[in-house]
DNA sequence: TCGATGCGTCGGGAAAGATTGACGCGTCGG
DNA sequence: CCGACGCGTCAATCTTTCCCGACGCATCGA
């Protein structure tokens, strides 16, 4: 059914479709063309992003537009969240501080 | 060398590793006891998290302590970035005015 | 109506990932 | 000094992922 977002997020094909579609729907041959893979590849990659929940498809004559759906990316931001004093130098100051005053 | 951090992210039991060392640095049995899995499958986790940049390990006594090394989680949140006003409604808002704004 | 176009899907093969049992190495306690 | 402990690594196996060529379906232009 949906498979997991960070799946397919793994993949850099996957990764630069979602960006190419940031500026708005397009087609599977045009997004193809951002490629050296064959179609239905790209085709393949939309699918696993479909099932993910990441795009959605709107069939429009011979051709199939996709358009962003970025609302299931807010669950890899809800993960990555508790981590970011961990790599940010003042916020790590100020955590470290805090963890000495509770011991 | 340095593994893709999106890849090291993709498996679930990974993502349960990194949650699990935020308290702190722990052991390898430790980390271990936290699955349904053998020792050496979690052993190979942790050595894709360390070719990530995720982990860093300390050797002390016979024990091996890993700790969380979350600088590369940067990369992911800066991919992520772009596609926040996509899925956050107010900030959607506020950045479809700000292109009404700046032309 | 007919050929061309744009797509998804299926079958197969190659490559990568995941898990296990067996083994070897260094470390600690007695 | 020795047996037990904690680990990492290796070979082998099984699953998943990735990619392609071939095919079929629907749509558009002439």
């Amino acid at each position: 059914m949906s498979t997991d977002v960070f799946g397919a997020l793994a993949n850099p094909v996957r990764r630069r479709l979602l960006e190419g579609l940031r500026a708005g729907p397009r087609s599977t041959g045009d997004l193809a063309g951002m490629f050296e893979l064959g179609r239905p590849a790209v085709s393949e990659h939309l699918a696993v992003l479909r099932s993910a929940g990441l795009v959605r498809e709107e069939p429009r004559g011979r051709h199939r537009f996709y358009h962003l759906e970025a609302a299931p990316l807010a669950e890899v931001d809800d993960w990555l969240h508790p981590f970011e004093r961990y790599w940010n130098q003042r916020l790590r100051a100020l955590s470290e501080l805090l963890d000495e005053e509770t011991p």
